[in-house]
RNA sequence: CGCAGGGUGGAGCAGUCUGGUAGCUCGUCAGGCUCAUAACCUGAAGGUCCUAGGUUCAAAUCCUAGCCCUGCAC
C-alpha cells in the first residue's frame, strides 16, 4: 500500500525541525510529504524585499509542492484534493483553518501547539510562558477544531524553562520537543487509530499577539518580573529603555544580586567595574549585559561604555505593560 | 529604487559640516611601583580611515559608483 499523503502547514522557524523530521519519514517511505502550506511572501528585511518564510524556502530547496494563500480558502481545498491529502499537520502556521478544510483529510488535522494545554492557548505561548515565571512548558499535539487550540489532545511533551532562557533558547527546546512528540504519535496519526482526550476545563488561559508598544517597560514592577518579561520579549520585539531622547535596546540582562537601592524606579545606575543597572520597583536592580544604541550593533556593556556615555542617574520612562496572558477570550 | 543610522590600529568611539601632521577610552607588549590586584606610573608596537574612480598643491573629510553592517516594518 502506498504511504499516506501528508501535508504540512507552518510559517515560523520553530516548525522547521518538525518538517525536517517528516521529510526523513518521507524518505524512508513511511509517509509521502505531498506539500507544504505556508504564509505568502512578505516585504521584509532591509530593502523591504519580498521574502518567503523559512518553510517556503525549505520547500523550494527540497522540491516539495508549495501553497501560499493569503488565508486558507477554496484554492487551498482544491490544492489539498489534488494531492489527495490524507493527513494535515500544522505548527505555527498563523491562520485559523476553516471547517471545509478541517473535514477534508480522512486521517484528520492536528496541531503542534507550543504549550502544555489548556494553558497558553493562542498566538504567543512561548512569550507568555517565559513571562509567567513557570519552570516548565511544552508542546501539545491536538486535534484542530473550530475553537482556537481547544481540541482534544493526543499527548504532550514537556520542556524545562531555565532561568536565563529567552525566546531563542526556549523556542529551540520546544522545536525539538515537537519532533519527539511527532516521533511518538506518528504511527497513531498515520494509522488513524487515534486515542485522544478532551482538554480540562480548569486552567485555561489565552495569550494575545504582540504589538509594537510591548517593547516598553514599567519599572515600577519588581525586578524579577521585569527580568522575565524582558526575556520573554527578547529578541522580538525586543525591549527598550528610554531616557530623554535616548533609546537603548536591551539584548541581555541579569538580576543584580548586590542588594537594594533606594532610588526611583527606572534610575540608571553606574556600578563598580564597567557595569550598569536599572532600578526596578522593589529596589532590586537589573544588570544591563548587552545593549544597543540606535543604528549601532548590540554591544556588551563594557564595550559599549568605551565609546558611549550613558545618562547616569537619570530615570527611564515607565510605560504601562499589557499582560501577555489572559484568563478569558477575547481579551 | 520603502525610511533612517553606520564602516577610522585588536575592541568601542571622536574627527567629516568648514579639506592641511591619525585622536580618545580600553586592550596588547616592555619596564617601574606595590604584600598584592581587573589599581597606579613610564615607554613601545600596531592604521589600505570599507572598495574603486573623480576634484584638489593637498582628501578620513568634497563628488560619483559599488560592497558590507544596524534599526524601523512583518
Amino acid at each position: 500500500m502506498a504511504p499516506p499523503s501528508v501535508i504540512f502547514a507552518g510559517s515560523h522557524p520553530i516548525a522547521l525541525p518538525l518538517l525536517q523530521r517528516l521529510y526523513d519519514r518521507h524518505q524512508t517511505g513511511q509517509l509521502r510529504l505531498a506539500g507544504i502550506i505556508s504564509q505568502p511572501d512578505r516585504l521584509s528585511g532591509r530593502g523591504k524585499s519580498m521574502t518567503p518564510t523559512i518553510l517556503s524556502q525549505w520547500a523550494m530547496e527540497h522540491n516539495i509542492s508549495l501553497h501560499r494563500p493569503e488565508k486558507p480558502d477554496e484554492s487551498t481545498v482544491t490544492w489539498l484534493k489534488e494531492r489527495s491529502c490524507k493527513l494535515l499537520l500544522v505548527m505555527a502556521y498563523g491562520h485559523m483553518i476553516g471547517k471545509t478544510i478541517r473535514e477534508l483529510p480522512p486521517l484528520g488535522i492536528f496541531n503542534f501547539h507550543a504549550s502544555l494545554l489548556p494553558r497558553f492557548r493562542g498566538a504567543t505561548p512561548i512569550e507568555a510562558a517565559l513571562a509567567s515565571g513557570i519552570e516548565e512548558t511544552g508542546v501539545t499535539l491536538m486535534k484542530i477544531i473550530r475553537e482556537m487550540d481547544a481540541g482534544d489532545t493526543l499527548g504532550s511533551i514537556s520542556a524545562p524553562i531555565a532561568f536565563h532562557d529567552t525566546q531563542t533558547e526556549l523556542t529551540d527546546k520546544l522545536s525539538h520537543a515537537a519532533c519527539s512528540l511527532c516521533e511518538s504519535f506518528l504511527p497513531q496519526l498515520l494509522s488513524g487509530n487515534i486515542i485522544c482526550i478532551p482538554q480540562p476545563n480548569e486552567g485555561i488561559s489565552f495569550c494575545r499577539k504582540l504589538e509594537a508598544s510591548d517593547r516598553f517597560l514599567d519599572f515600577h514592577i519588581p525586578a524579577e518580573v521585569l527580568h522575565r518579561r524582558i526575556r520573554a520579549l527578547t529578541p522580538r520585539p525586543g525591549c527598550v529603555f528610554e531616557i530623554g531622547n535616548h533609546v537603548f535596546k536591551i539584548r541581555s540582562i541579569d538580576l543584580d544580586p548586590s542588594g537594594f537601592h533606594s532610588k526611583t524606579p527606572g534610575t540608571l545606575l553606574k556600578l563598580t567595574g564597567s557595569n550598569a543597572a536599572l532600578v526596578a520597583g522593589d529596589g532590586k536592580a537589573l544588570l544591563l549585559k548587552e545593549i544597543q544604541a540606535p543604528g549601532k550593533p548590540f554591544l556588551p556593556i563594557a564595550d559599549f561604555l568605551r565609546g558611549h556615555e550613558l545618562p547616569w542617574g537619570m530615570i527611564s520612562t515607565s510605560h504601562p505593560m499589557k499582560p501577555l496572558e489572559h484568563t478569558s477570550f477575547p481579551f
